[in-house]
DNA sequence: GTCTATAGGCGGATAGAC
DNA sequence: GTCTATCCGCCTATAGAC
């Protein structure tokens, strides 16, 4: 009886903890983050403002919790995005690399303020805690994936390395994929960001009469940055450099 | 005199009004776009709020102001970059066009919060209006410069373009730049979005325990945004594909 | 866990005197 | 153009009863 009350109180505490970032996010949406009150979130629940704070013990924290949610949607997202492209084992890492290219533009299109909470403009006095680390990284975990794929599959050629830029990409490597040569991590980062500089620009307006198709444009231009990381279509087989992993 | 006494009033209208800005930008800084506050802006200036509406007649025409300060500011950045490497007539496309790429860069890490008004997140409940356009295009119009110079001095390779882009991409050439090859205009569209999402990516704390050496990472990977819009080094010669403007 | 009450602020915008 | 006064709203956070 007493682990079955606990339970009830467990369960009950978890629904109105969901039902808190429910209307957070909600207002999220209509406010922006900046102006998320934990007030104006009671008043929607009709509960007594006091009351929140027994579930978030300040603002910041609903913020920490409603940003960690968000990471986790948009990389289940994109895990889920690669799987399915996974399935036949060789469905080409170009296919694959667009495939979660196309699931984050989704997911920003489909959560634009949540997408703004996390990679739009910091939340002024707002200071993000290390939790949200492993979150944050699930989409550059698969990009990596896929990448480190192609290059055991050989589906992978050697993009140019200044020398100027060879030690952070070295040391980006040892710390991101150290399976993984120099070249392929420092283009592979740089692709990262502009593929969230083309979804930042159609999301935040920027793309308004100038990209009119941009669905097309988008695939475009994702499947460049796949050539940029050295990702090539299997049945064009050869990669361009003679390095292969040795775990083959 | 009647003229005189205008041209004081007018001479301190402006300076009222710098005064405003000046003050808001640095609110900007502190408290974010979405908390601007008149009633704040005014405290600090030592004036009765009301005495603003004189000068801005909202809250949004002074966030309207300064977004415009902000466009000019970093279009004049870009351009004063472009007109440095454009003395010795050949400088070389792609220097012109890391030297404009590291201008923006730098006028962002210089005002960040004003690069957050004009490339971050929306400002919740604020629709700016056309006036914003012509200052908006200004980095858009420096990087169009380039490459056209490119394409009449034989410095530019054409960009490969699938069927399925073709279309848009002649619609964006003709309303952007209808000298160019389609090709070039999607090419530079995206290389164009992509520059900001790496420099969003720095400022915005994305590159945290990711990228250390942020100014040369920067500088290859605006390098091989560069080569994506077919620019080439002058003295490597000759363009990747036959066609070129009639303008010689 | 939830409530009321309270402290001690903040905001946009307008009216009307000077 | 600037002021005071005002309307009417908002906020975070805590104390203490139930």
């Amino acid at each position: 009886m007493n682990s079955t009350a606990q339970g009830v109180r467990a369960r009950a505490r978890i629904e109105v903890t969901a039902a808190i970032k429910d209307e957070a996010r909600r207002q999220l949406a209509a406010e922006g983050a900046a102006k998320l009150s934990l007030r104006a979130v009671a008043r929607a629940l009709g509960m007594a403002s006091s009351a929140l704070y027994r579930y978030f013990p300040s603002r910041d924290d609903l913020l920490t919790a409603l940003i960690i949610d968000a990471y986790d949607s948009l990389g289940e997202a994109a895990e889920t995005a690669e799987a399915a492209h996974d399935a036949g084992a060789e469905a080409g890492p170009v296919r694959r690399w667009a495939a979660v290219c196309e699931a984050v533009r989704a997911w920003a299109l489909a959560h634009p303020h949540e997408y703004a909470l996390i990679y739009g403009s910091p939340v002024p006095g707002y200071q993000a805690p290390e939790d949200t680390l492993p979150a944050a990284s699930r989409v550059g975990h698969v990009l990596i994936g896929i990448v480190r794929d192609a290059h055991r599959g050989l589906g992978l050629a050697k993009p140019r390395l200044p020398a100027e830029l060879r030690p952070e990409a070295v040391r980006m490597a040892a710390d991101l994929a150290p399976d993984l040569p120099p070249e392929v991590v420092a283009a592979l980062v740089a692709a990262w960001a502009q593929l969230f500089g083309l979804v930042g620009f159609e999301l935040f307006g920027q793309f308004n009469r100038v990209v009119e198709d941009r669905e097309v444009f988008f695939r475009h231009a994702v499947g460049q940055l796949a050539h940029g990381v050295g990702l090539v279509y299997p049945q064009k087989g050869r990669a361009g450099a003679g390095e292969t992993a040795g775990e083959g």
